[in-house]
DNA sequence: AATGAATGAGGGTTCATTCAT
DNA sequence: CATGAATGAACCCTCATTCAT
């Protein structure tokens, strides 16, 4: 599996790095949300941050790097907040129930950001980008334990090989309130959208 | 809403504009597939179009254009496509299933092309997006349509304010396959993805 | 001196040669006065004269020649009607008078192209500048004249050597009414200025 | 009234910025007496000026402003100059006259610079325009005040309504000898035209 | 460690001119 | 004689990256 990439950098203090780098994907992320990467200027990055342009190269070797820092970031903020929202539940079902109203809360919120790794990722180089691609894997592995917990507690009923499939599906139902909010916000709240969807996943592992 | 735009061109020749239009979108659409968008030159796009820049600006006024040629192609193949697909079964169910079988394999088909369309998009002007937007919300509108039939010929059982939801399920469930065929062919193939998917749209709707 | 240039065509029939040229003057000049030589394209100039950018390049080699047939155009105009208004008058002095006022509303009327022969000549070739420097000359020499005329009649009274300076003068005064009428309308006239200008180079030669 | 333009440049050093500037109009006015505003590329200007092309967009926006720069240089060398000329003499009227040599000889100086802003300056955008003339306007005052000091202490005999009018044909009567220096030579020096023509305006105003 | 001036390859676009039809 | 599609050199400008201070 690709592990996380280490950015090198010319400065030595790690805390300082942390922090530039903290600045300087808070502003990426609102410049990259606003225009995309290639209309963003590491310049405009870099004043936004508060700091020049040459400090930025202090941190990063490339604007691809700021990318992937941004990426990164928040698949971590994403994968992190999704991994709080698995309570430990009596059963697999409840668990997941639970689990999937937190994860379309989570695309509702984050939208602009899963919006922007989803069409700038593609952007990164081959090697950084399957990094990327792994954490999707990952995320969709939360589901993945879920189901599998449920399967084995009774609660869920579903053939082993397609475990996969339904967390795959649900990842996607998720993201589809990101992607397509402009079109289901005229039929439906975000709660009514989260209910439907669940007990339509749920209906096909009873 | 937003019609197609019609790009102005300064040659007069409505068949030659057609001819050399459909070059540059091939050419493009490789390219678009192959580097991106932004990592695209004109000059490329001309060269391998079979024609010079000077050629090439004669029937485009911007990059942008070009963009929009290669999207509104692609999604102009994807509905023109799909339209066929919808053959006439004596119920709706039956129609949804073929549509739905008809539609993933399409979507297999041209993953590439859709890849592009949801990727690069975001980079036309914002005008020009929402008309691309809206030919999403018509290749939905046939999902709708069958959706309907099939309630009123008692094939299907479904609220009608949940139409919209199941139509747009489909869609996202197909592009899914667009998106993470790495992911999901690991674990089925195409056959198989469609056979479990379409299960699982017509349990909901029984 | 330098005389008249003879612009080739590929055309041969001299009366289409003129009625062409005229048409094509008549756009160019027209266009240069409103956005300049540079920023006129020469399919600007084709489609305001009514035919083709082929059509163009039957009549002329290249721009600059557009330009020179509209400089040529302009002084054959502005020295016409100079030489118009060169009445037989009893005496130098009374001819003078007339001829000053007729060349100032000239200058008035032809503002626009007094100010465009100013300023974009300098882009002829300049083989072809030095010809139309000449026309200049020519312009002056009736002045010229008529001030010899009013020396020998003795209603003028100037040094012979100086005939020439004053002439210019005159010449300079009146288009300083083109160049720089946004300025003295706001204290004159037309009128008023033409007949204290008149006053002005009458009282140096009395 | 417009006051002076502030271009904005890229480097915030402002001595840099004043040095660097110097160095590009240095370079644009040659250029631009040489070949003209439009067939002066941005690249000569740089190569000239000493820096590359890189470094010119650091100090300015667009070619326009390098036109601007140097207009804006011009005049204010011709005014400054023309300002250290006008002498405090007893009289309004020595005043007038040495002002008048000195502005004459300025404009023979000048001849090239004088000659480029009067050709290139329509070539700046609108707004930009209208400071440069009012330059204009400035520099005629200069004369206004003096003729007026002349009226007031009884050396000048003038309709105050006039002062504009002899004003600005002083400034003509001095353009003249940059605008047509080519003819005037070859009748007079330098010296006898300036003699004359001060003269001429002097018998006005007696 | 921070700065910001300098660089120049490279990109999008224009437009005078040509030439086959 | 007229047309207008094709050409490509050339232009202006941008911006990621470097490096001396």
């Amino acid at each position: 599996m690709e592990r996380r990439k280490t950015i090198p950098s010319l400065v030595k203090d790690q805390n300082l790095i942390k922090q530039r780098r903290d600045q300087m994907i808070e502003a990426a992320v609102t410049l990259f949300i606003e225009k995309g990467f290639y209309k963003t200027t590491t310049r405009e990055i870099a004043a936004k941050a508060g700091f020049s342009i040459g400090t930025l190269y202090e941190y990063i070797r490339s604007k691809e790097d700021v990318l992937y820092l941004v990426c990164d970031a928040i698949h971590q903020e994403l994968e992190e907040r999704l991994r709080q929202a698995v309570e430990e539940k009596p059963t697999g079902r409840e668990s997941l129930k639970i689990a999937m109203h937190r994860f379309f809360r989570l695309m509702d919120e984050m939208q602009d950001r899963v919006l922007l790794i989803y069409q700038e990722a593609k952007s990164l180089p081959k090697e950084t980008l399957s990094y990327v691609l792994n954490r999707e894997v990952q995320m969709t592995e939360i589901f993945e334990t879920i189901l599998k917990k449920g399967i084995e507690d009774g609660s869920i009923r579903l053939e082993p090989q397609d475990v996969k499939l339904i967390a795959q599906n649900i990842m996607v139902l998720g993201e589809m309130w990101a992607f397509r909010r402009w079109a289901l916000t005229k039929s439906f709240t975000l709660e009514e959208f989260i209910e439907k969807q669940t007990a339509f996943i749920l209906s096909q592992i009873s």
